[in-house]
DNA sequence: CCAAAAGTGTTAGGAGTACACCCATGG
DNA sequence: CCATGGGTGTACTCCTAACACTTTTGG
């Protein structure tokens, strides 16, 4: 029994934080199927690279970024996902940092843009599903590990910490506890710099890198 | 830009508990690769099926059960991952309850069996990896879910759930903490049936479906 | 009667949550 | 001087973890 051919993809829900809210990169599609509605930064997996190396080099097409976080969430097969061909996609999420997300200048800059995950449009394939599970994730992944570093820039005060993490989970936090737990778990170190945005000049914070 | 020939197939880490001690399913190889060494079950994704009915097709080929839990693990693909060619390969993790786990008269029967995973094999390909990961998600899960009682028997004693939690986790536990809060979570309830396996006869339960 | 597993409460410490006011600055 | 966001402490609750003895049965 011999298997049918079937196309390996990777898809990536690339999330940013602009304007105290989740935002993600959106294509609109130029060709059939699912022509004019938006949809994930994807392609198929080529030859000689790893799964991740796929999603890394989409990512750079798209945005010019390397510096990005980038997990694998799922992989997603259904036989008709795609109505084309079989194609199997590993989608994978990443985070890059408010002050580098990127106005997109590239090849299909016009196609691309940042959308807010509370007012997302309809997605071709299956990547609404995609997204949600994505969403999720990153939920979770908050309440219990320090990913929401990757969004800042590496000097930020703590109440943009706390917008991201208000922004994220879709619920207001209370600033004490907030502060005091982020404080106490040590993922955090204070600088000697202020930032002059607000009217009293807040204190800027760099993320402690611990590996 | 077309894309090289990728081959996808599903490999899955069947749980079970014997004895006291976490087992998992393994498959001694009968032809090169790796001919001789222990891989797990797996094979190639058909070109109807999900991802999912091709574990379980797996799975019920290997086992002659269907009545497991299963859920997705991740996908390892590395270019070398097989010596032979390009295989994708999406890993699922089984959980089937002891009195279940059945004695492989099957076809494969002889070159199948249960390894305890404190006392592994070396295995083929990157499936080590892959056991590593399971087990690492397996003792994640069990910390803040129900999955424990998919490994048991439908009536079980509370001794029976805190063994099969100190097996997984590989630490003991406090025998009264331990009740307390399994009879508090509410995810157990009580028979009238009692076991006579020990000494003192213990008290029957039985998982509370909340779905 | 003895070995073996079943069963049962209390206390102390840490984490999370709720809650209100003063401070520094720019306009 | 006032509007705006920055910054701070305390009390209560709940969950977790540590800890030892009595009960029931089979042999």
């Amino acid at each position: 029994m011999t298997q049918q051919r079937i196309q390996v993809a990777v898809d990536i829900v690339v999330f940013t934080v602009q304007e105290q809210a989740l935002k993600l990169l959106l294509i609109q599609r130029g060709i059939a199927p699912f022509k004019g509605r938006y949809a994930l930064p994807g392609g198929f997996v080529l030859a000689k690279e790893t799964l991740e190396q796929a999603a890394f080099r989409e990512l750079f097409e798209e945005t010019g970024t390397t510096d990005v976080y980038l997990e694998q969430l799922y992989t997603f097969g259904d036989p008709d996902r795609d109505p084309r061909s079989r194609v199997v996609t590993v989608a994978y999420y990443a985070l890059v940092p408010t002050d580098k997300s990127p106005l997109l200048a590239g090849t299909d800059a016009a196609a691309a843009g940042w959308y807010p995950v509370l007012a997302l449009p309809s997605l071709a394939f299956d990547h609404g599903k995609i997204v949600e599970y994505a969403v999720d994730r990153l939920r979770n992944k908050l309440e219990y590990t320090n990913v929401g570093f990757q969004l800042l820039p590496s000097k930020f005060t703590l109440s943009a910490l706390q917008d991201l993490h208000e922004a994220i989970l879709g619920k207001e936090l209370d600033k004490r506890n907030f502060r005091r737990k982020v404080l106490g778990l040590g993922l955090v170190k204070p600088s000697k710099e202020m930032q002059a945005t607000g009217r009293k000049p807040a204190q800027l914070f760099s993320f402690r890198h611990t590996t």
